[in-house]
DNA sequence: GACGATGTTGGCAC
DNA sequence: GGTGCCAACATCGT
């Protein structure tokens, strides 16, 4: 479910009930969310203080005390992290606190748990942070790519955060057809689309994100940001600008939505 | 009940 | 190495 905007939520939502608590145990029940091994996970967790915890992408990484390494989180699809240690069917990892439960939840298992000493591969490979980088780094590894926008954007390698949703939001935002080849964007036009990214990223982290079917932060609320989509499943609905039909296509595999008028092929 | 869709990404084929 | 397709899984709507 869950994209830069939510993960960042979740990070900020987490953050007071997480940082300076010691894990007293941690018992890991569904080995496929898992990259490592369950017992020697919940070894190096033990009686580490949670220092930080940083985002970076789709990722939250928990720094541990005493040279403990990092615990890093991927929520995946459905991935749900929870301070109020509602322990269910779907629950693959319960952390008990000096004070209270951290528990990770994830009916689809697409969400990965890790251990590492330092900043773990699947971080290490991720493009910059969209809401950072500089407009220069963003037009070189715009420029060299044959394929089309909105895969490029969905590539965490190119940019660390952006996914199906605001892909599809950053492309209307800046009137441009998710299918334009990459590497043929002109400056002006990519200017465009790195304002549009950056924008539509900081205000959906400003709204807490977006609740489209059952997203919520680690307090269990939901966001607001489903309010303010223009064309994210909004297909048949008119266009918040021109008022013709929002069309949903695939792209990359992906429900792609957008506005032929307003963002038309060149 | 079957089918297709869902916010992700890793692995495989070309 | 870049690119594109599919599978991993459960759940929900048609």
């Amino acid at each position: 479910m869950p994209e830069l905007p939510e993960v960042e939520t979740v990070r900020r939502t987490l953050m007071p009930h997480l940082k300076g608590r010691t894990i007293r145990s941690a018992e890991f029940r569904q080995v496929r969310v898992l990259r490592g091994d369950a017992d020697e996970m919940a070894r190096r967790l033990a009686g580490r203080k949670i220092l930080s915890l940083e985002r970076r992408g789709k990722f939250i990484m928990m720094h541990l005390s005493d040279s403990g390494g990092i615990f890093t989180v991927h929520l995946g699809m459905t991935g749900k992290l929870a301070v109020a240690g509602e322990v269910g069917k779907h629950t693959h990892a319960v952390l008990q606190l000096d004070r209270g439960v951290l528990t990770y939840t994830d009916p689809r298992m697409f969400g990965r748990l890790e251990w590492s000493e330092g900043v773990p591969a699947s971080v290490a490979k991720l493009g910059p942070e969209p809401l950072t980088v500089e407009f220069e780094e963003f037009f070189q590894g715009l420029h060299k790519r044959k394929t089309n926008l909105k895969a490029l954007l969905l590539d965490q390698k190119f940019l660390g955060g952006v996914g199906n949703i605001y892909a599809d939001e950053a492309l209307f935002r800046a009137g441009i057809h998710p299918l334009t080849r990459a590497s043929s964007l002109t400056k002006v036009r990519a200017q465009r689309l790195y304002e549009a990214v950056r924008e539509i990223l900081a205000d959906a982290i400003a709204h807490r994100g977006s609740t489209v079917v059952n997203y919520v932060d680690s307090e269990g609320r939901r966001g607001e940001y489903q309010e303010s989509l223009k064309v994210y499943q909004r297909h048949g609905e008119p266009c918040v600008k021109c008022g013709r039909p929002i069309r949903r296509t695939l792209v990359a595999q992906r429900g792609t939505h957008f506005c032929p008028y307003c963002q038309k092929r060149r």
